[in-house]
Order: C-alpha cells, then structure tokens, then sequence
RNA sequence: GGCCCCGUGGUCAAGCGGUUAAGACAUCGCCCUUUCACGGCGGAGACAUGGGUUCGAUUCCCGUCGGGGUCACCA
C-alpha cells in the first residue's frame, strides 16, 4: 500500500491535474498585461476597502492591457448570504468598474477559466488534492476539533507556539495503512497539508506595495479540504489563482502574514507563484485609535452607503485613487478635464500604511465633481437618485426644462458654483426655485439689518411698481437696484458707506439682502440676477407680492 | 505573547544624507463681491523618542514608545 492507494481511496473520481492544466492555459496576452482579480465572499455587503482593491486591480490591468475577473470566494457557507453575488455584481456595476470575466449574476457568468464561483470548482480542488496525497504531501486528519483545541491549550500552558505542526501534526505521522483502516472504519477525516518548511529558517519576499518582507518558512500543516468537502482559502487561493492565470494578487494587507505558506502551497503543486500587492487598508479613527472601518460601527464602511446619500460615483473613485497614489491630486489639477481611466497609475507608489478616512475631503472632492459637470448631466444624475431616495425632489424635477434652467445658475463659467457635493444636497439648495413649492408655502422670512415691516414694504413695493424690469440687462438691473437704494434713503455704494457709515441707514447690499430674503427666503442664494431671470416676471412679483402680504 | 508591517502638521501626503521640510483637505485672516458658494493672497501648524554612524541626519543602523496586522475545518 503506498500514498496511490490513499488517494485513490480518498478521491477515486477525481481527474488527473493535467486535465485541468490544458483546459485552462496560460493566456494569450501582451506583454507585461496584468491578470488580477476581485475575490470577495458572498457575506453580505461589499465593503470600502473591498472597492479600493478592485479599483486599483482594475486600474492596473487596464494600464496594461489585461485581465480583470471577479471570483466568488464562497468556500464558508456559513457565512453566506442570500443574493449575494447579485449584490457584489451590482455595487461594482454602480461604480462603473465591470470586470472582463467572472460572475456576472447570482449564477451566470463569463470568461473561459470558471467556474468563477468556488463551490463549483469542488472537482478541481480534489484533483489538486489528491496531487498532493499521492505525492505525500498531504494527508488525512482524523483529529476532531476539540482535540486540535487542546492541543492548542496544551501549547498555550506551556507557552510555545499554537498551531498543528512538527511533533504536535499527530495525525501527519500515520502510515498509510493506519489511514487506510480509519478511513474504512468511517472515521470522519479532514486533508490537511504536509508542510516541509521549518521555522528557524527565513524566507524572502518582495511585495510590491510593502517591498522586502522576510518571514519565518511555513511549519503549519493546515487544513485544505475541510469536512464539508470544500477547501480552505489559502489551497482555493493557490488552485485558482494558478488555474485562471492570475499575475498579480491584489488584496488587503491582512493576507500579507500568510504569504510564506501561500508561496509554500504554489512551490508544492509545482505551480509559478504570482506576485502579490498588499494594500493597507483604509481606517477610522476611533477614539485616537485607528481601525479598520468596519461595518457594525461605520455605516460609511458599506459602499452602497455612498450610492443612499447620494455621494458621485467618480467622486468615490477619484477619493479612493487619491489614497491610493497622492500623485493623482497633482495631475489631477494639471488635467482637469482628462478622464480619470489617463492618469498613470503606479502600484508601487501605493502608501505601506492605512489612511484614515476622510468624508470631508471627499465631499470636497464630490463638490469639484459636481461643478465641472453641465445642467443636464446634474439633472440626470439628481433625478436617478430622487427617484430611488427622495420622492419630493423627484416630483421638483419634473419640469425638466425649467429644472435644467435652475441647474444651470452660475454653472458653465470658468468659475463654476461649488455648493452642491452630493446629490442629497440637492434639494436643499433648489427647492425655492419651484412656484408650486414656495408660493403654497409657509415661507419664514428672516430679514437681518433691516426688519422694519414698513421699511421692508415700502422697498419692495418700490421695486414692483418702479424699478423692476424682467428684460433689462444685468447692468442696469444692478444699476436700478441701486436707484432703489437712493429713493429710500441708503447708499447707492458699499463703499461710499463704508467711508461716512453715519451718513446713511445702509446701503445697496442691505436692501438687496431684503429683496433676495423676500424672493427666496433666504440670506444665501446665487446671483440674484440670474435667479430673477430663470423665474420670470410673474414669479417675481408674486413672490414680492407674498413678502409684503406677510408682513 | 511570538512573528510581520508602519510612525513627517488635525487628515491625506512629497521629500529618502546638506531643502527656508512641497502640495491638497480642514482651520484662521485679508482681498474680490449686493449675500452665499467660487476664486486670489497670506497665517498658524509636522519629521514619535533615545542612542549611534557621519563633517552633517527627517532621511542609514539599533533600542524604546506608539499604532496596525496575523497566529481557525473564516475569508
């Protein structure tokens, strides 16, 4: 009996490796094109961090001309969630990041090197398995798992290093033929792998984000195939990554102690080791302690918290890209216009350790994004999320054309309006502009320096009866203003007044103030000229009209 | 605790042996301006710490301290 028959017993169907090594060769790319991947778990939502690694592979083999895939790591049923993949394919989707292979719905996909789902690759990993079992290079594990917990007690009372291994691996020293007779007497058996690595001996690594790593060699013999017939991820990992001929790992710096044994798996299956990227990952500060953002606590840690407030899709991604490379900020700046796809992204040039968040840059980033766009994209964009999160902001976009005239304020200019930064803002800064809103309101008009009501009468009435003009330029609109302010007694000039403050009441500003505070209801608002101009003259004088009724 | 990674203003960060230690966000002041937003100008604000090495360390080495990660039949 030799390690053959073990196998064979272990795994009597499973197919050769060579089988699987000519179903998916090596690819047909350019040189130097990146293949790397997106590989979360269908556990329930698709985490910050988790779109920064899919943003940065997916830059990456834009740049050069590869592979990008999304595979579903979905090895712990336990975890799972139902529609999970759906959720995962549709926040990339939200973000405009869809990748060339892989899942695409809760079953379907695409790309020649699937199944992209792990639990359908069940066949494959047991060849590789059994590979490794005929070789001796893995074996079956009859402990159950309260024996490998006290084992671990037993190391930790005498405070030496936990894990399965060397001395401890009891099950790593049966013959064949004890293994045999177990596993025909029906005891329950896990495959764990033979690990040849010692602990006192060092390996080197080079990661491209994190550069010279050394570890101590993998001594651990950890578990590939669990009970449930699945693997775990570090053997999925090695399989899959092999298989679907991924060149770069791109994943979250958490992995990075497990690389001596994940460059372990790839030497004993024979396979060529991909090069591995380690992102830090983006923390919160919590108190003067950072931390990973995480979803219990911080709901800004889901993406689709940003897709509910409403926060601009390339605002996320031109945040995320600015963590990732700072040099982006800069030629951001020399490139406004440019797509964001131009920018040369480095891997290397990724910082080593984990950024805070930062919501406030962000928003200011959402505020740039949204001032260079025009009235109709901001109205295209406005309405897509009212319709889902904000149904009265929706029914105010109903009147398009009147819509995209108030989006247009101050907007087009070399200096465009920067108020908005996400789209929840944007019933706010708009919903005065609405006849059918406003005049059927209970405005509350908070006059500041003058708040005399027959002063605040008389002003207005002056300007209904004498000086208001829909088709005057804005000059002498400005200029008749002006006028107002001399026929009632303030000057004509801010700084004419400023000069002899005695000399008058106020002056042109502290009127205009009435007059905006009378046709808007606020202090605040863009230029009044423009504002006057997109509501016509009826809606002028009726919302003058209304101030003074108020009064 | 073992192993690994990291430590420049409040935040993101350039710089990597000799710099007045960039820039962005935030903050403060001024200017522009009929308000706000924008824009312009300016201010305040940093090399964790102790030893080395060196003519000279933010940059190199070691220790300390601080932060993070990892030590599962989870990924």
């Amino acid at each position: 009996m030799n390690y053959k028959d073990l196998a064979d017993l272990i795994f009597p169907n499973a197919k050769e490796i060579s089988y699987y090594e000519e179903k998916y060769p090596e690819r047909n790319l350019p040189e130097g094109a990146i293949v790397s991947r997106f590989a979360p778990s269908p556990t329930g939502f698709v985490h910050i961090g988790g779109l920064y690694q899919a943003l940065v592979a997916l830059e990456m083999t834009k740049k050069t001309k590869g592979v990008f895939f999304l595979r579903v790591e979905d090895t712990d049923q336990k975890r799972e969630v139902e529609n999970g993949v759906t959720g995962i394919v549709n926040s990339l989707k939200d973000f405009n990041m869809v990748p060339d292979e892989g899942m695409i719905t809760e079953t379907e996909e695409i790309g020649k090197y699937g199944p992209y789902k792990q639990s359908l690759r069940k066949d494959i990993y047991e060849a590789y398995a059994k590979y490794l079992l005929e070789q001796g290079k893995a074996y079956p594990c009859f402990c159950t798992s309260e024996q490998v917990e006290e084992i671990r007690k037993k190391q930790e009372a005498a405070k030496i290093r936990p894990g399965y291994y060397g001395v401890w691996a009891k099950c790593r020293n049966l013959t064949v033929e004890e293994s045999i007779e177990k596993i025909k007497n029906g005891e329950k058996y896990i495959i764990r792998f033979k690990s040849p690595g010692r602990e006192d001996r060092k390996i080197k690594h080079h990661d491209i984000i994190k550069g010279n790593v050394d570890f101590p060699e993998n001594d651990q013999d950890i578990v590939i195939i669990k009970a449930d017939g699945l693997p775990t991820y570090h053997f999925a990992h090695a399989v899959d990554d092999h298989l679907m001929r991924t060149t770069h790992v791109i994943r979250s710096d958490e992995w990075l102690s497990s690389v001596a044994l994940h460059l372990q798996l790839f030497h004993e299956l024979g396979f060529k080791a991909p090069k591995y990227a380690h992102i830090s990952p983006i923390m919160k500060n919590d108190n003067g302690n950072k931390r990973k953002l995480s979803k219990r606590k911080d709901p800004e840690a889901a993406v689709s918290y940003y897709k509910e407030e409403g926060i601009p899709v390339n605002a996320v991604k031109e945040y995320l890209l600015n963590i990732a490379n700072s040099t982006f900020e800069n030629w951001r700046r020399a490139n406004p216009d440019k797509d964001m796809e131009e920018f040369d992204f480095q891997l290397n040039k990724m910082s080593v350790s984990g950024a805070l968040f930062d919501m406030i840059k962000l928003l200011d980033i959402g505020k740039t994004v949204i001032s260079k766009m025009t009235a109709e994209e901001v109205y295209e964009n406005s309405l897509n999320w009212a319709k889902k999160y904000d149904k009265e902001l929706e029914e105010l976009l109903q009147d398009k054309e009147y819509s995209l005239k108030v989006f247009g304020i101050e907007r087009g200019n070399k200096k465009p309006r920067k108020d908005i930064s996400k789209w929840s803002d944007v019933k706010n800064s708009i919903v005065y502009m609405f006849d059918n809103k406003f005049l059927n309101e209970n405005v509350v008009y908070e006059y500041v320096k003058i708040n005399n009501k027959e002063e605040i009468n008389k002003i207005l009435q002056a300007y209904i009866n004498e000086f208001f003009d829909i088709n005057d330029e804005k000059d002498t609109w400005f200029n008749k203003i002006k006028d107002l302010a001399e026929k009632c007694g303030y000057a004509r000039e801010v700084k004419e007044f400023k000069e002899n403050p005695e000399k008058w009441p106020g002056h042109v500003g502290d009127i205009s103030t009435v007059l905006r505070i009378a046709l808007t209801g606020r202090q605040n608002t863009p230029d009044m000229y423009e504002i006057m101009q997109v509501l016509g003259k009826d809606s002028v004088i009726k919302r003058l009209e209304k101030a003074i009724a108020k009064n």
